[in-house]
DNA sequence: GAGTAGCGATGCCTTTGAGGCATGATGCGT
DNA sequence: ACGCATCATGCCTCAAAGGCATCGCTACTC
């Protein structure tokens, strides 16, 4: 004689019945008649083997055991369902963990309204942010161990495996101390800076800007003077400020720029552009919450253009 | 059409076929069918509403959700048997709470060893220990805060509503200085006693105590002298050795006493006797874990008899 | 103190759905 | 191409949840 298993029916039960303390209005509640619920108890106690309530004509009473069971069971029925929501909640993308590369400078307008934008939307999803250069980037996307990244369109060899959307792009300007000559105009021709010493980025840890001001000065003849590389922005601009020469900065560059160094829109207007894309891996699908903040992103970017 | 809720029978399925990865092997270690599983784990997603696992020609894989959902319902089913092994535990009288008033110098014979035992034998239940006069006890198990007391037997009116069982019998000593003439007998008899100054303690808290020592007196001529009344043990001693008396105290003092007094047994053999019981209320079940706790003390005193 | 109202338990029947068996569909490896 | 392992589906059985009528009990009421 085999004896049904205890299944959470007993235990919704059980509280219905605890709660009430009469089985009849208990049912009524349950939605089911009184002797079915009558045999559903005696089956749980006799599952358990201990006595739970003490039945009367005029009702129910819980034992010590009684007492405790009810305690119990409202906490695995609690932690039950939070269960399922947390599951539910987690294919909805509003559970969950979500890993966002960024790159700093280039991020810095489109990542910190997504952030709290996403965050209001969504506030239980843990967003886990790294700092991280685009070669790193691209490498973690493809290791799984990355949802999104956002950073400058990179070339065709760093881009194996991953897919791009378009966030924004920015023109070129060129940054220079306010007492450079240049400063009185309103834009500056390229043209006129290939005679220009010039301040560039350290080409190993920044390939993609160097690629891109290679870019700009494509066709030109002489091409420009690169007097130094540095290693960080900030540097750059003391190098600019000092006089050692220009330098060519994505508009976005506006934001970090010191005040001590203007800013110049680059012509023609139909120069390369910094692109910044934001990236997922190919292959694998994107969690829920990373397709939420995607769309995030996409729908944020209503000029996708960068002004100047 | 009506779904069948999600029951336990699901959340152990789930667990089988999550770690097996594989619903045919997953159903020989539930004892079932295959096809009954394969539509039970249908049921749990169609639930949910979320995809927890992957089917494929070669078995099973989880997806985000299901990897989740199985973390979440490992813990609810180890949380669920917790349950009802609680529930269990408490009816065996091995879980809950224990409350045991007492009387410290009255009981130090008996308390300690018991404990020792009881800690030993369940340790998961909760002793919780009362310092209390003999009122003080038989009000509070009245009231039902205290499981068990363990107490001088009392007079008829303060044992209404309790009953006693009789834990160990300890015969009336006289304590004395060492220098005092008495000290030279190995017992006293207690017509000596009527011509010596006593000191007693306090009628009022030790009703118990002062109803036993007019008892042993009782018939005697003349009635002896009380010299003064302390309102603790302790204080009694020091008036004992300071001379100021003889006190009566029941053998379990030996204990207690300072190392400056005598204790010498009473003659005859048959005197009254302090007697310390275990009390519980009549009304009410003694709880599995009192119940225990009882029977350890009645066969812990193999002599009821207290030695001199 | 008989009647009555409210309670849970029991007997008996219905219905639901879990489970079993046979088989289908599909993808992988040989 | 075939075989094998996998999960899904169709169909049936049967256990057990659920419903209805009724019983037995107790406590209150008049």
């Amino acid at each position: 004689m085999m004896r049904p298993a205890m299944e959470l029916r007993h235990l919704r039960y059980y509280v219905a019945v605890a709660e009430a303390l009469n089985f009849t209005k208990a049912a009524a509640r349950l939605r089911v008649a009184q002797p079915s619920l009558s045999r559903q108890m005696q089956g749980l106690e006799d599952e358990i083997g201990v006595d739970l309530m003490k039945r009367s004509s005029r009702g129910v009473t819980l034992t010590a055991e009684g007492k405790l069971f009810l305690d119990e069971v409202r906490q695995v029925i609690a932690r039950t369902d939070e269960s399922v929501n947390k599951v539910r909640a987690l294919a909805r993308g509003e559970y969950g963990e979500l890993h966002i590369g960024y790159g700093p400078s280039v991020s810095v307008e489109i990542l910190p309204p997504a952030l709290a934008a996403f965050k209001n939307d969504v506030p239980h999803v843990k967003l886990v942010l790294h700092d991280l250069s685009s070669n790193e980037m691209a490498e973690a996307l493809r290791r799984g161990t990355l949802d999104l990244g956002i950073m400058v369109s990179p070339t065709e060899e760093n881009a194996v495996g991953l897919e791009f959307q378009l966030l924004k792009s920015y023109p070129f300007c060129v940054a220079l101390p306010p007492q450079h000559p240049f400063a009185r105009l309103k834009q500056v021709p390229i043209t006129r800076l290939v005679h220009e010493p010039l301040v560039s980025l350290h080409q190993s840890e920044y390939s993609d800007y160097h690629r891109l001001v290679l870019l700009l000065f494509a066709g030109l003849e002489p091409q420009p003077r690169i007097v130094a590389e540095c290693d960080s922005g900030s540097s750059l601009f003391t190098a600019v400020q000092a006089g050692h020469g220009l330098a060519l900065l994505p508009a976005v560059y506006r934001h970090v720029l010191s005040t001590r160094l203007e800013l110049r829109p680059l012509t023609p207007r139909n120069l390369p552009t910094m692109d910044v894309v934001v990236a997922r891996a190919t292959k694998g699908d994107l969690t829920p919450a990373a397709e939420k903040f995607r769309r995030q992103l996409l729908q944020d970017g209503t000029l996708r253009k960068g002004s100047v």
